[in-house]
DNA sequence: TACGCGTGACTACAGCCGTAGTCAAGTCGA
DNA sequence: TCGACTTGACTACGGCTGTAGTCACGCGTA
């Protein structure tokens, strides 16, 4: 289980966890003054999510740095199987309806979809 | 977009899009003991949920019968909506590789996800 | 050297959520 | 009729999250 993440929080680690190591200053002037929010803010979300052991941070020449120990891509996953298991207790069908709804999947997606749905039948198979 | 809703709101509310109409008591009872919620909790939470919109009630010899406007499959559904968007900013692939190491698909979902995926593809083709 | 600026630690506060106690009113049976 | 039980409204409180102000410190420059 993964310690729970605020939405805020979530987006900040994701920005690191995307633009490599860096400091307060760096993500509170390309992420969070976009959208008006204060240095301190940025400075707290980041330091709640290095106790809570999302990020960790080196002194480089002076200030810190802080990086995501994980890939976001790996962040992500985890945040969905966490989704899935706390919210949809497990079951995949609420995710079929969904998708069999959605108006916006991109062919990528798409196809990275069809992909993963043939790997899990072949893998299926050969039990 | 979804006004928020907690998680053990969501419990809840789940239970009664499932379970009919149904009262606090009955609830409290059949949701709630099982998990030593007092009964108070779930009339609080019931009534938030009500608040916001997601259930409503009806007198019925003199107690409240609380129900679900919307069945919970369409429930479930629009909170994957809301998480791909809020959460995961509309992008699937995270969802994909969620998927690829999933490690307990039944049957049943993996049938549902290849329908769906075939019928995204379709539809696809035909634009 | 004195001041401005970036940085980090601390403090604060409101809103939401999980959880629950309590109280008043109604109901039903002894 | 009186007490037990059910129901509903209200109040409460702690924790988490979003947001931010403030203060002290160090460094570089005028």
């Amino acid at each position: 289980m993964m310690k729970p993440v605020g939405e805020q929080e979530l987006a900040v680690l994701r920005y690191v966890a995307e633009h490599g190591p860096a400091t307060v200053g760096e993500v509170a002037e390309r992420f969070g003054e976009p959208q008006g929010l204060a240095r301190s803010t940025i400075l707290t979300v980041m330091e709640r999510l290095r106790q809570k052991g999302y990020l960790t941070r080196r002194k480089v020449e002076g200030v810190y740095q802080y990086a995501s120990p994980v890939p976001a891509s790996e962040l992500l996953r985890d945040v969905v199987g966490d989704f899935v298991q706390r919210t949809l207790s497990g079951s995949l069908s609420p995710f079929a309806a969904y998708l069999s709804e959605a108006e916006d999947v991109t062919d990528e997606e798409l196809e990275q979809l069809q992909d993963v749905v043939a790997r899990l039948r072949s893998k299926k198979r050969k039990e």
